[in-house]
DNA sequence: AATGAATGAGGGTTCATTCAT
DNA sequence: TATGAATGAACCCTCATTCAT
């Protein structure tokens, strides 16, 4: 089996799964619960199937029958936060925000960051374990790229060359604005993670984040 | 044994295994080459000592004659890396740029970047290690925080808050200032490694993320 | 973990491993014959889980999934042995046997050879074990000094002091008495496992040793 | 490599070990030490020649230059002692006690008993080996047969039958006299080690003890 | 003679997975 | 559908022994 035959086959486990989040019975959802929770504890490889089976209360047996092999329970895990990133739905929406020429930048990227670090802060363990193993698991990998980082780029790259044609924007390379843009949010992840314990006020947070950066970016307006 | 005498035990095991990197004897060093390879490439937990072995080209047991332990192996290749960032030499030389008051920041920030990318590059397997073991393993996570953190911060938030008291910096929150500083570097090590194969002119991109960066944060001259 | 705890749990796990040894699986007793056969035969440390797994005709792994270790194992086997010669039952029946003053120590002794004998020999693979293993792992020894050689002594010293008031046995050091009685149940097991292949009847050999034990012990009558 | 071959060859090894235990090196001493007090404390198969080279102190490699093998250190351990009690000239002197017709069974035994315990006791570290491994070892229990037991055997039943002859002994099985005093002596060498800390007064106890057993077998004077 | 690095077989134990119930 | 006993490969690590120095 080539390294392409897993890919698909990974990725077809991948939507097998989540249709029926939904529809899943609860024993499936504590199976998955308990997976996500111990995966972001201890890493997808240390934690063991008998782990997950104690903490979600089944037997061993059960979490097989429901998930052909461990890896399949990552991908259960995974592909719904890549679908929810990725779905249409959710890309119309962006799009919709970031092609609004007359909506001032702020206020777009305020609303972005917000949007997306709450979707991420909702699932953090499950974005967590994606982190960590798209590293290990090309499929992942894949299958983040395939499906958000393309279309992100695009839609960023569109935004901004939107902007600075405007001369809203400086002259600026785009990649590096976009970076710029992406490791700003990605910081803030990093820091919140790192330094759970302060306090913060987010809305306040996002506010200055989003100043700093503009100002950085935006042409000085000679006023 | 508890979690102090663990991460006493770890951190003298580092210290340990230390100072004689360079005095390693031909196998050890092969054996510590092929753990980063293998830990940087699968991780940690899912890396054999028989396939380091293997990759290595000695007997599995020769391994636990150099590392008492698997988990020594990991301390002996994060130690140097945290040593490295921690070493008084290389932080008084931080210091020293940080805190030349007449130095513009540009070259400040420029330099240091340049700097410690640098470090992370040529150190790029290990620090891949670290950044993975450390979420799981807080004995690292502690010696890295101890260590390494805390005095980062001291540094940034003086150099900060001097260049705000002059005025050349806008009057932001520190710690804003600060995440927007790491989170250029962080974003760029994230980019550069999530795409690794887009040539690029690293100093012409540290200088326009320098740049983005402190238009954000400076005081608009009024020229 | 001190030695208390160690011990604590070497109990627990005795105890636990008891209740069932009837309601075992086939499987279950299996393991234990083996582990039983072998470790009479060749050490608790000379016998390897593989060797005991293959003896029982089962796969490794099924050992451990009954026994968590293979010290859990060892107590196991030696738990019920210490049980049976512990049981208040059994003591009781021995306590009555002891304490009738009327009955004649000769029957009394006799009797309890007789018992105790049956039961070691009924039993020798594991006894062997027992008093092997004993000297190496301090909680066995503890169990066996605890439960049974204390209880043991008391009710010694007091059938002899008894028999000493009334006239019976000579005024000798009660230590000297009891040691008299134990070295000869001792040294029959010993020789007849050394030489286990003179044929003998064993009601007449403990007649000959009572003899001899009694009439070294007891006040000469001047009939 | 058949039993036979085996057991002559580790004969042939215990016997080359010996001439020299006088002519030893320093390190061949203490390395012998070091596996005499391991052994003894932890069995033959749970101490590791490392163990016993750190003990020593000396590297491990030194171990094997003096004993080609673990178990021909065990062998050199063993041999002495076995040596010393089937040496022809300590038997002459059992032989010259037991055989003295004239000298009454008292002091007989009284002597035989402080002589032989002083040599047990005396090594005792090596004699819990012996008696340990001999079980486990067929090479040493058939040295011991050979060499010590069958001797010593027909020394007492010669001594026996002669008492008894003569009418100072009660007519019994003389297996089960012998029985009787070969328990007598192992009843005492366990007792002791069973239970360490009692002080005691060896020559009183002796005395008592062989009162006892005379007292059982001896025929009663009509005095 | 003495060392200690090197070996690889084998140690006890855990693992993901299967299957009869 | 759910179970948990059973599996045997693979895990990390220790062992007795060898051998170049």
């Amino acid at each position: 089996m080539d390294h392409q035959e897993i890919f698909d086959q990974a990725i077809q486990g991948m939507l097998d799964s989540l249709k029926n989040e939904q529809e899943m019975t609860e024993k499936q959802r504590r199976i998955l619960e308990s997976a996500i929770k111990l995966f972001a504890e201890k890493g997808f490889h240390a934690s063991s199937t008998s782990e997950i089976a104690k903490d979600a209360g089944v037997a061993e047996g059960t979490i097989f029958r429901h998930f052909k092999t461990k890896k399949d329970l990552l991908y259960a895990l995974v592909a719904p936060m890549l679908i929810k990133f990725a779905s249409p739905l959710v890309l119309k929406d962006v799009k919709r925000i970031m092609g609004d020429a007359e909506q001032p930048a702020d206020q777009i990227l305020e609303q972005l960051l917000h949007n997306r670090l709450e979707l991420i802060n909702q699932n953090w363990p499950r974005m967590k374990i994606i982190m960590q193993e798209a590293q290990f698991h090309p499929e992942i990998m894949d299958a983040i790229v395939e499906n958000i980082a393309r279309e992100a780029r695009l839609l960023g790259e569109n935004f901004v060359q939107t902007r600075m044609d405007a001369g809203e924007f400086r002259d600026l390379p785009v990649k590096a604005v976009i970076r710029a843009i992406v490791s700003t949010a990605l910081g803030y992840i990093f820091f919140q993670h790192m330094f759970p314990n302060e306090e913060n006020d987010r809305t306040e947070e996002i506010r200055t984040m989003v100043d700093i950066l503009l100002n950085g970016i935006k042409r000085k307006n000679p006023d």
